[in-house]
RNA sequence: GGGGAAUUAGCUCAGUUGGCUAGAGCGUUUGGCUGGCAGCCAAGAGGUCAUCGGUUCGAGCCCGAUAUUCUCCA
């Protein structure tokens, strides 16, 4: 079977016992504070495993992309050393909330591989918790019975509660876990020693493939394990390992998951797989790279300088530094690969062929900034060996001051120390390494206070802000937050008018009152899907019930805004065509920010046209036609686009205005009718990376003012010109005008510079056998500068003394010819430093020029007769 | 969120304890030479050294703020 049909044949298995087959969530999470990136299959249902949120389907069956890049057993530098750690994987699982059990679990798993996948008996081992005495928790005997029915015992193994009891977090719902685990060892090393005796001892061979999880606990906040009343399976298993076992490989990338990449790199390179231990390595590394990068970029994630898109920068270069180090590659090439993973994996993933053109780009794009990085690196490296040519060792402070400013990985640096026969001090580098860890710590430890609850939360707070902006609510929970000194209070409410911020969306502002105490909520945000009400400041004693008031003015700013975002993004589409969609949105009281797939400049018409579509669309003061509760797929028959890296419901809200011209999935809030804008105005347009363009918008009253500004200054140069015919005309002529007379005059600047050097030059005195010059002039520093040079080049043998002032300035200008200055051991800098103080001054120089300034014009007759009086 | 850096000609970059009339290569313009393969020679244009403020007799260089970009850590 190939990797296609695995999948497939997993899919379709669950599907034939009533699973719902899901999609895969986005990999990369939104409004989860502690959560950057899907790392497992059961993140799309912690809601549902919490209690938060019901189930929709009781059996769910999924292919979940997932990415890990730290914790117990991923660390990203390892990843492409060995045959089996990834980046990039994807999590089979089928889920039961509520319904079937350990039974169905286990039997159903045991069909699947043995009869299905046809893998065989003998190979594989099942593990059942074991205990522990501790949480007061007897073996899993249950689980093992059930796989009595089918398995010979002795492949049954009892597991600890480290490998066979699973826990979300520290408290929430956990139970025991039963494992499948396949030895794929040759006959005669299965001969050697027994495979029961390696399992779950970090055999390449002897491996997991698949965690059935039985949650039936909920761990309290005491430590208690308290049986829970709806009892859950979460099975995951590994897709790429699964591959492995079922095409007789040894390694994951020795599956059709990977070697096409693979394939490529060798052909791309002359570099066959298998040749060499590093070109492995190397091969592994970019294979799984490319994957990880290119499934978060499909979901909206691009690579950038923090948060999940640094991780993202990070694992793509990791990918290019292999291939630069390793395959010689000096050019772009990882998203060459990716024509390859679109065949692979485009079917199932179809974000993945949506978007192929939009994430060659952006790879591409990285790839050639990342080279443009290592250059630099490599120029200051090679600066660094000249200044020290015995040095032999590189210091570690710079090593890491290479890594820490200007992004050189830290091995290349040790590499090319190496052919230089240098060495480079590690101890260092981890040390400067350490006290940025510190630094950052020290600057990012946020202290989150215990929730004080009044009441117990029986569901998620209800949004009442699409009708009112007013309502009576009641406080659920509330708690302390502080970080660097400033400290802020979040509030729960069981319902509220505030809009939290998601969507682009900035969340409201407004008041709470009850009595005679208000509170001020600064800002609305989500965690998951939890409401908190952002407050500087709380009373002492807190009351239960308020009036909640929102900020209708900022709210109606915002909605002008977003719509107005909306019928933006319409007409783009319209104009420039349907390849562009949303990669990102901003929209606050202020203005709109909209960030599109698109792969040029916008032009001056495109521009214009579509603010007159959009202007348009508004004095036709269409309705908003909106539809709260909409099943997913009726909302697609509408037209509704349902964005990629966004995560929806089975029922979505969508927003309409004119179903024909502007649909959209959106939980925002929009004016009633267009009208309302007023005014639309596009103020910037420009890139933000590879392939994605950002336009900023301004909407009503802002716009108009925007409108009147410009033709403000439009009249006062009217007014200034004498109000031409042709205003543009008119400025040109005066443009021409001004440069033919700034050469005129610069040619009369010139003659009349000309004529005061002659003028100059007859005063030379002849003292001692040089040209002297002393004199006073009337003009500033640079100009004395000139003065000086000009006649330097009509004057040899020459000893210059300029004094010169205006606006009451004196300074001081020495010069003197090159042959002077060697012949009497002369230095210009000395002189005029020694003169100076006779303005007050001070000053220095080159040996044959120098000047000066002072505080004192009244001394510069001094200066002259002084600087004479050195030549006798 | 915190740290480090960069910003000089159209492009790529030099510019060393503040003394600079700010340079190089490539590109560009003009002229001359040349029988071609990115030909050679000469001359020229092109810079408010990111912006604003400060220190200083004097700032591309030192200090502060801002903007933009890069980079590392969380």
């Amino acid at each position: 079977m190939n990797s296609i049909q695995i999948r497939q044949a997993f899919l379709d298995f669950f599907s034939s016992k009533q699973h719902f087959v899901a999609n895969s969530a986005p990999m990369v999470i939104k409004n989860d504070p502690t959560l950057m990136f899907t790392n497992a299959g059961m993140n799309q249902f912690k809601d549902i495993f919490l209690g938060n949120s019901p189930a929709n389907h009781l059996r769910i069956a999924n292919s979940q992309k997932c990415l890990r890049v730290s914790g117990k057993h991923n660390d990203l530098e390892e990843v492409g050393h060995d045959t089996y750690h990834h980046t990039m994987f994807e999590m089979l699982g089928n889920w039961s909330f509520g319904d079937y059990f350990k039974k169905e679990a286990i039997a159903w798993g045991w069909e699947l591989l043995t009869e299905v996948y046809g893998l065989e008996k003998n190979r594989l081992y099942v593990t059942v918790f074991g205990g522990d005495k501790a949480d007061g928790l007897e073996p899993d005997n249950e689980a093992y019975d059930y796989w009595k029915a089918f398995v010979s015992e002795d492949r049954i193994l009892y597991g600890s509660k480290k490998d066979n009891f699973w826990e979300m977090g520290e408290i929430g719902p956990c139970g025991p876990c039963s494992e499948i685990h396949i030895d794929l060892r040759d006959e005669d090393e299965r001969q050697a020693m027994p495979g029961k005796d390696l399992v779950n001892n970090d055999h390449p061979q002897v491996v997991e493939i698949w965690n059935l999880v039985f949650i039936q606990f909920n761990r309290m906040n005491n430590g208690e394990l308290k049986s829970l009343p709806a009892k859950h399976v979460d099975t995951g298993m590994g897709f790429e390992r699964l591959c492995m076992a079922l095409q007789g490989k040894k390694s994951n990338y020795d599956t059709d998951v990977f070697q096409p990449y693979i394939q490529k790199l060798a052909e791309m390179t002359g570099i066959s797989y298998g040749s060499g231990k590093m070109t492995d390595v190397a091969m592994r590394v970019v294979s799984d790279h490319l994957r990880a990068v290119a499934f978060a970029i499909a979901d909206g994630e691009l690579p950038s300088n923090n948060k999940a898109g640094y991780v993202i920068r990070r694992i793509l270069r990791r990918a290019i530094r292999y291939g630069y180090t390793f395959l010689e590659f000096r050019e772009p090439f990882v998203h060459k690969l990716l024509p390859v993973m679109v065949e692979n994996m485009g079917k199932a993933f179809p974000e993945l062929t949506a978007q192929q053109d939009l994430i060659s780009r952006v790879i591409a794009e990285e790839e050639t900034t990342f080279l443009r990085t290592l250059s630099v690196g490599i120029h200051k490296f090679d600066q660094y060996l000249a200044a020290h040519p015995e040095k032999k060792v590189v210091d570690g402070q710079f090593a890491f001051e290479l890594f820490d400013t200007y992004g050189f990985p830290i091995d290349l640096t040790r590499l090319m120390a190496r052919e230089q026969g240098w060495e480079v001090d590690m101890e260092g580098f981890a040390a400067g390494m350490e006290a940025q860890k510190t630094r950052s710590r020290a600057a990012g430890t946020i202290e989150t206070g215990d929730w004080v609850e009044l009441k117990p939360a029986t569901a998620e707070t209800l949004f009442l802000g699409y009708d009112q902006l007013e309502a009576e609510v009641e406080l659920i929970k509330y708690r302390r937050v502080s970080s660097k000194g400033k400290t802020y209070y979040q509030l729960v409410f069981d319902k509220t008018p505030f809009y939290a911020e998601s969507g682009g969306q900035v969340g409201d502002r407004g008041v709470l009152e009850s009595g005679d105490t208000k509170i001020h909520i600064s800002d609305t945000q989500k965690e998951n899907n939890l409401v908190v009400h952002i407050a500087e400041k709380i009373p002492q004693q807190m009351p239960s019930h308020f009036l909640a008031k929102v900020d209708g003015r900022k709210r109606q700013l915002t909605a002008n805004n977003h719509t107005a975002t909306h019928l933006l993004h319409a007409a783009l589409r319209e104009v420039l065509g349907h390849h562009v969609q949303q990669k990102g949105s901003l929209v606050n009281e202020e203005r709109l920010r909209f960030d599109f797939s698109h792969f040029s400049r916008m032009t001056q018409e495109e521009i214009e046209k579509v603010e007159q579509i959009v202007n348009a669309r508004i004095r036709e003061n269409i309705s908003q036609e909106e539809h709260r509760e909409m099943e997913m797929a009726e909302a697609q028959n509408m037209g509704a686009m349902a964005l990629f890296g966004e995560k929806y419901g089975d029922k979505v809200r969508v927003i309409s205005f004119d179903k024909k011209f502007s649909t959209e999935l959106c939980g925002g809030t929009h004016v009633h009718s267009t009208g309302q804008i007023g005014l639309f105005r596009i103020v910037s347009e420009g890139a933000i990376a590879a392939g994605i363009r950002r336009v900023e918008a301004i909407t009503g009253a802002d716009a108009e003012r925007f409108v009147n500004e410009k033709i403000k200054e439009l009249d006062a140069i009217r007014s200034l010109l004498r109000n031409p015919k042709d205003t543009v005309h008119a400025v040109e002529q005066l443009l021409e005008q001004n440069e033919s007379l700034r050469k005129k005059l610069d040619a009369a600047q010139k003659d009349q510079a000309g004529q005061l050097v002659e003028e100059m030059a007859a005063k030379t005195e002849k003292i001692g056998g040089v040209n002297f010059i002393g004199q006073l002039v009337e003009m500033d520093a640079k100009m004395a500068k000139d003065l000086a040079f000009a006649i330097k080049n009509k004057v040899d043998n020459l000893f210059l003394v300029l004094g010169h002032a205006i606006d009451g300035k004196p300074g001081i200008v020495v010069m003197i010819s090159e042959n002077l200055v060697k012949e009497r051991n002369l230095h210009a800098g000395n002189i005029v430093r020694n003169l100076a103080a006779h303005i007050q001054g001070g000053g220095g120089g080159q040996p044959f020029f120098a000047t000066a300034g002072g505080k004192n014009p009244a001394g510069l007759d001094k200066v002259i007769s002084e600087a004479r009086k050195l030549l006798v």
